[in-house]
RNA sequence: GCCCAGGUGGUGAAAUGGUAGACACGAGGGACUUAAAAUCCCUUGAGGCGACUCGUGCGGGUUCGAGUCCCGCCCUGGGCACCA
């Protein structure tokens, strides 16, 4: 060892541990290795041109670390990574660059790859996947026809986003403030035919499985609330003097008697019929306004209630009162059946509407019987007895729901139901980048799938795919894509020219990983039944109730199908937080405004400048292309080493906590590596220490075995659960000591215990510089496939405690004594401490609280 | 408006109901150096010479003891489909 060792050269480092782990294939795994299996997975990303950031990092170096750590401790880990890398955005980009998705992607994706590996991650890239390529979206057809064929996908009529402008569909993201962001045009509604999944069949039991699930509460109560189960009554209701009738779903269908209106949403099919011909006017101007709100404008709270009557009347089958039909958008016809029963008196937004249109308002619950005729003066949603009510009068709300539902049933014109607010999954997209929906619209058959030996159906590589005006997909001006024989009668027919949405790629891809090379399946169901469920899954937040929800779909049809075994897919899922960048933004022109929430408009980072300074303003962001605000690895890694900035991300917060990116902690985590790197080979290191850990230690090395063990076990502990930011300053802990240890002038087998425990333990952490120290102590081979040590409880128990010594919950003074002791005697020696008799002094002693390791605390007075 | 997280030093943060601020960053002082970098040592919640006092968004409560548990507020961030 001829170089210094004061600082280690991160450089050389890293690039010949990458370099050693790839040719060695370290990261590989197979099915038949010892150890029980475990599957640690990174949501898969999309790449763009922007590269991975820092931001992603927290998500990957964190799980990378948990991967290893795993590994070490005798697991068979699997951590795959691959690319989703069909979508809107990269069709988006491609166009506005002039460039093609089939030349982009590999790019991004070749980058993406080339970032992973400089800050170390272990993937399997024996594994790797895209899910463009058609050896993936094969698959990704066949799962398709396979909910086809089990009645889950169906073609529907639904609106799109129309941009008049560019005649073509516009995604959510692409409308703003109801103009399309490109073209500032206004835009419209336009219906469509587009292919629905049957996800509402599987409602119940999505909420129910989420019981099971080691998931943040939080986001499963995100997805309950998605899935948003309620129990009611749905009944019938006559027009009156009309052959018409329709039905409506309460919750509440003890207030039924309070029902003095109903109201139907603008689409609802009846308007048009039962409106009288001197409102029709006004119900027409209405019902086209309310088409062009978007949902979210629709559903915002702040917003004054509108609405117009039909001019119609409905009967309320419970009581025979003639009620008027009011139209308004506050009701929505995608929940329920489009239609409600309104009740002023017990629901706030019909209470608001009948004050505002002057509709009768009628308490029918009130807290006991004697308060019937207390006027409201707001909505008394709250459950008590039913009062105003006929025969039900004095029933208790709960028992008149009961009895109510039956007598519905009994009359058949209603039925109790469970409702739920989750909808079926719109899956179609009118793109060209994405995977071809495998069907063939027959003039003489229908609707045929593609025959699973005709699969995949490729998406065709041309150059030209702008939109083609009509709302169709792109792929409709393709002649030799659309034009194909009928698979069951040979007839001339057409193919479906849809492709899906990204989503249906993620919906299975954890799957893949199991079998990624398969040409004859998606997966071979043994290799699945090994792999999965998947272990331990992390990704962010934002999948919450969509990708999260679709998988869990997917997964239970292809259970029901008897492709596997489990019906959901993550069995554990670790949130990570998002990092923030300082993004720039200005204040808005007199001509500009902004939509609700909006706090300036985004500027980029090169423009700040040319913006008088008044003007400008920063903000945290959520680090993204689109922000301008993206820190890559390749800097902090030139910089400072992969190791580094992994120790960083570890340390700098808890994993699931959001954080304000800033690169000033990274001297820091570069600090303590070069103590370790000092601490590790400046010492005298003896590879026998095990053998000569009897001889008697002095008290110095006695105390450093102990912090070496228990240091062990927190590290160990708080990797498990995701504790990375302590279990580093745990790491930290230890190297002070061994240094003090060190400076100390100590030298002995206790030393080389610590060392070698201390560089196995880095090893997840700091994998680079683990195996590098390895190396120069003389082992050989890579710590990741060797074991970690386990702490010895004996040792790791420390011999004396510290205890806190309160007078009435005030600390006092503190007592340093053998761990076990027992309680009378901490009590006696803390009553006897001179600080304790200083303050108890004049008082009577009262009771004394004893907690052994821990404190005494002494009541007087 | 509803739902979910949060609110602790100059900063990131730590703390099974039991010594608030571990571990770091930054800052200040010192050693080494011609000097700087690097490294090492000391100080660093506020107030007070000190004994001590105060301190975890605000107000109550439970408890011998509350950052932690309960009730009522305020603020910040995230999500949302007015869900009948």
């Amino acid at each position: 060892m001829s170089e210094p060792i004061d600082k280690f050269d991160h450089k050389e480092i890293d690039a010949k541990w990458q370099k050693r782990w790839r040719e060695a294939e370290l990261f590989k795994v197979t099915e038949d290795a010892t150890g029980p299996k475990s599957y640690v997975l990174d949501m898969f990303p999309y790449p763009s041109g922007a590269g991975i950031s820092v931001g992603h990092c927290r998500n990957y170096i964190p799980s990378d670390c948990y991967a290893r750590f795993m590994r070490m401790r005798g697991n068979n880990v699997l951590h795959p990574m691959g690319w989703d890398a069909f979508g809107q955005p990269a069709e988006t980009e491609a166009i506005k660059r002039g460039s093609h998705p089939r030349e982009t992607v590999p790019k991004y994706v070749a980058n993406y790859k080339r970032q992973l590996n400089l800050v170390g991650i272990s993937f399997d890239w024996s594994r790797e996947f895209n899910s463009s390529e058609p050896d993936y979206y094969k698959w990704t057809q066949w799962i398709f026809l396979l909910l086809y064929k089990r009645g889950l996908a169906y073609r529907s009529m639904a609106p799109a986003n129309w941009c008049p402008q560019e005649k073509t569909v516009l995604a959510n993201e692409e409308v703003q403030g109801g103009l399309c962001w490109r073209c500032g045009s206004r835009v419209e509604k336009r219906d469509l035919p587009q292919w629905f999944l049957k996800i509402t069949d599987y409602a119940e039991r999505l909420l129910h499985d989420l019981d099971g699930l080691e998931w943040s509460e939080g986001l499963k109560m995100m997805q309950r609330n998605w899935i948003g189960r309620s129990e009611g009554v749905e009944f019938e209701m006559k027009v009156d003097g009309t052959e018409h009738s329709f039905r409506v779903f309460t919750t509440r269908i003890d207030t039924v008697f309070g029902m003095t209106f109903c109201v139907f949403a603008p689409e609802h099919p009846l308007v048009v019929r039962i409106t009288t011909d001197e409102r029709r006017a006004e119900v027409e101007v209405y019902a086209k306004r309310a088409q062009a709100l978007s949902e979210i404008d629709r559903m915002a709270t702040e917003r004054e209630k509108s609405g117009v009557f039909t001019g119609a009347y409905a009967i309320n089958p419970a009581n025979g009162a003639r009620v008027p039909i009011w139209v308004a958008d506050y009701v929505l016809m995608g929940y329920g059946t489009g239609a409600i029963m309104a009740v002023p008196g017990h629901d706030e937004r019909d209470f608001e509407f009948a004050k505002k249109y002057g509709l009768e308002i009628r308490r029918v619950i009130a807290d006991n019987s004697s308060l019937a005729d207390v006027p409201l003066e707001k909505a008394e949603p709250a459950y008590g007895v039913m009062v105003n009510a006929g025969e039900y009068s004095g029933v208790a709300c709960d028992e008149g729901q009961r009895r109510l539902g039956e007598w519905f049933e009994a009359q058949r014109t209603g039925e109790r139901k469970v409702n739920y607010r989750l909808r079926d999954w719109l899956i179609s997209r009118q793109r060209y980048w994405g995977c071809p929906i495998p069907m063939i619209h027959c003039p003489s058959c229908g609707m045929v799938p593609v025959p699973d030996t005709d699969l995949p159906v490729l998406l065709p590589d041309v150059d030209n795919y702008q939109p083609t005006g009509t709302g169709e997909s792109p792929l409709a001006a393709i002649p030799e894509f659309i034009n194909v024989n009928c698979p069951s009668c040979g007839g001339a027919a057409r193919r479906e020219t849809d492709t899906m949405a990204g989503s249906a790629c993620s919906s299975w891809y954890f799957l893949r990983y199991a079998d990624p090379k398969n040409d004859q399946a998606a997966f071979d169901p043994a290799k699945a039944a090994y792999w999965l469920p998947v272990d331990c899954y992390v990704g962010g937040t934002e999948h919450a109730v969509g990708h999260l929800l679709y998988a869990r779909f997917w997964t239970k049809v292809l259970q029901d199908a008897g492709y596997i075994t489990f019906g959901e897919p993550f069995l554990k899922l670790m949130n990570q937080g998002s990092v923030l960048g300082l993004t720039p933004f200005r204040k808005p022109r007199e001509n500009e405004t902004l939509s609700v929430g909006q706090e300036g408009i985004l500027v980029r980072p090169e423009d700040v400048p040319s913006i008088p300074q008044d003007q400008v303003f920063w903000r945290w962001e959520r680090m993204s292309k689109s922000k301008g605000n993206v820190v890559t690895p390749d800097e902090m890694v030139e910089d400072f080493g992969a190791d580094s900035l992994r120790i960083y991300e570890l340390f700098v917060a808890p994993f699931e906590m959001n954080i304000q990116w800033s690169s000033e902690g990274m001297q820091g985590a570069n600090r303590f590596l070069n103590r370790v790197w000092r601490a590790v080979l400046g010492a005298k290191f003896d590879r026998e220490w095990r053998s000569k850990l009897e001889q008697p230690f002095d008290g110095k090395a006695k105390s450093l075995r102990q912090k070496t063990h228990s240091s062990l076990a927190k590290v160990y502990e708080d990797i498990s659960g995701f504790r990375f930011n302590t279990a580093v300053a745990a790491m930290m802990e230890w190297l002070n000591e061994l240094q003090d240890f060190q400076s100390s002038g100590g030298s002995s087998a206790a030393e080389s215990e610590a060392i070698e425990c201390f560089v196995r333990a880095l090893s997840p952490m700091a994998p680079h510089l683990a195996d590098e120290m390895w190396e120069r102590l003389g082992f050989s081979g890579f710590l990741l496939g060797d074991r970690l040590i386990d702490p010895d409880p004996a040792v790791a128990k420390a011999d004396t405690v510290t205890i806190a010594v309160q007078v009435n919950g005030k600390l006092r003074s503190t007592l340093e004594v053998p761990a076990e002791t027992v309680g009378p005697e901490l009590e006696r020696l803390a009553l006897a401490d001179q600080k304790v008799v200083q303050h108890t002094d004049g008082l009577t002693v009262r009771k004394v609280i004893v907690v052994p390791g821990r404190l005494v605390n002494i009541v007087a007075s």
